[in-house]
DNA sequence: TAAGATTCAGCAAACGTTTGCAAAGCCGCC
DNA sequence: GGCGGCTTTGCAAACGTTTGCTGAATCTTA
């Protein structure tokens, strides 16, 4: 059907060997049998088959690509910074959602790894590295960014969460808010534990006790955001700070609270995370801490590039935590 | 390095064939052998090389999914419906981004071609079909989503633009409003020509005189929306009403008629396209025509399975065109 | 002009599977 | 006990490449 190799060979009178080192201007064949392999090759349109490629090369010039939601504001430019390096690069990405199920993140694990990709990058919702390590091929590359598992030897690029939520809390002590709570979800555990730590940190630095009753925890969504924040007030508890774990929380709760009669930020400032591109917008103005999404997104394909370049010779981890940023705007 | 069938074979102490034949579970392999080969296998961790297979069985169990951007809210879910859908069949999907050129688009084709998929979806941006379908491989089946060429004979699922379009200024219409702008972007040039087909035929129905001068075109982004009706406004041209190509210009829009002073919807009616998440915030409550994102690449991707099951044998091409719906909301 | 060096091309194996065909083993039956 | 028929297994080719090795042809040099 589509013309191979062979085909070419044919009409050229040659083997097909030739063919290939003609091509792949490999050593040992003349400049006249190139160029007229070449012409033929055009003409006949021929197109190498990857997969043939792949097999005998043992490499797939393929990477995968695990996040939990690509329909969450927050990976979209991430996505296209991989995307985009990879494919500068030569390289084809598979798109894996794991719907935030540590289930299907291992199912897509799997699967990559029946498709032979060179590498996998991946935004990890595993608590444990052992969780998704042990489900690895033996020696492929791979790189976390963004999120990623306790006690991995591996790779990564994230933020620096801890530091991120210092900044915000610390941006919501320097209001004089002392009541702060902590709206967060145990989607990914391990960002969760970092944000949770700066929290805890900046509070006890201002010398600000910390009351548990003020950590809650619901999923990534708004819904929840709003859900949570109007539980807490109900409860009649106090506060006059929020710091919630991301962007679509923040604004959930900015709504609980404009519904329950608060003001924002008079009453209560809000402030959230990762600055999602709905977060800048002129009628929403959401503080926030800012994460380079698609930065991160380009590093850490850099970073996996480079793993697969050295491919084999030990691969010495790289870890790259970018800095936060404070982004105030209205709602603080 | 990972085991392969012939390691199970040497093992059990068999050929590597009678192997395969008992892992895909076909006829001819006694119950005995074929449960001690699916033990051994286990106790491997054996996992099938996609690679070979897709070498033999002329398959890859893989698409190519090509969009214009990711970063594009309008494309998250959309993507994210034909993951899910291709993934619970068994597929996986490579995702490109051709940044609105058609270069980028041709060259994903190419990559993904090289790559053996079994099948492509594009949310094309080709005026004519021949910019893209000359480039395929012989008989791979291609699904157009959302947005398609001009005079292709594939199949395809979107929405009904023209019926869409009607369907907003009609609404502006009802609304009083008989000076509407169209605010639209050449980079998708089918859907544009329905939009503004759909916008004509409205004003003709009504008997309203179109106005050319209220027909101005720049890129599906929201500075784009701004730039453009300040422009408009500047020039001192009337008008009560914006149809915008989607959310994001409508967005733009409506901050640049804020910026001049006039209000919304009280002086001009504003309308979008998409109904991209934002557009339903409590803050920006965008009227608009909804687009079932989800639905439409979840469409678009059951199409392909049945394409790819009856390899070969005919494509009748498959037009599904979802209905559009008025979302009205405060900017109206 | 002969011998050695150099350039170019071909043969065949390999990558990890699937599968058509043939062979081997076993059964029952006459 | 020989034969036909069935079940189970193995052999080998094929998918489209890359590449080590070998051989042929050409060139260089004395």
């Amino acid at each position: 059907m589509t013309p191979t190799i062979k085909d070419i060979a044919a009409r050229a009178g040659i083997s097909y060997a030739t063919v290939s080192r003609a091509l792949n201007g490999k050593y040992g064949v003349s400049p006249r049998t190139r160029e007229r392999v070449a012409a033929i090759a055009h003409e006949m349109g021929y197109r190498p088959n990857a997969i043939a490629q792949g097999l005998v090369n043992r490499s797939t010039k393929t990477v995968g690509l695990i996040i939990p939601d690509i329909s969450n504001p927050f990976f979209p430019r991430l996505v296209l910074g991989v995307e985009d390096t990879m494919m500068d690069a030569g390289y084809s990405v598979f798109l894996c959602n794991s719907n935030w199920k540590l289930e299907r993140e291992k199912n897509a694990l799997l699967q990559l790894s029946r498709k032979q990709v060179d590498g996998i990058l991946i935004s990890s919702i595993a608590a444990r590295a052992e969780d998704i390590e042990t489900i690895l091929p033996p020696r492929i590359p791979l790189v976390y960014l963004s999120s990623y598992p306790e006690g991995t030897a591996r790779s990564r690029v994230s933020l620096n969460n801890i530091q991120g939520a210092d900044l915000a809390v610390s941006h919501l002590l320097s209001r004089g808010r002392r009541r702060i709570a902590f709206i967060g979800s145990a989607q990914e555990p391990h960002s969760l534990a970092d944000r949770l730590a700066g929290y805890r940190g900046a509070l006890e630095r201002a010398g600000v006790p910390l009351d548990e009753n003020l950590i809650i925890l619901g999923e990534f969504r708004q819904e929840s955001g709003y859900l949570l924040i109007r539980r807490l007030l109900n409860r009649g508890i106090l506060l006059d700070g929020v710091f919630a774990e991301n962007d679509l929380i923040a604004m959930g709760a900015v709504q609980g609270i404009l519904d329950s009669g608060r003001r924002v930020p008079a009453d209560i400032s809000v402030i959230g995370f990762d600055d999602i591109p709905i977060a800048s917008h002129r009628e929403i103005q959401l503080s926030t801490i800012h994460q380079p999404k698609y930065r991160i997104g380009r590093r850490a394909a850099e970073i996996m590039l480079r793993l697969l370049t050295m491919h084999g010779d030990s691969h010495p981890a790289e870890h790259a935590a970018l800095e936060p940023e404070l982004i105030v705007r209205r709602s603080t």
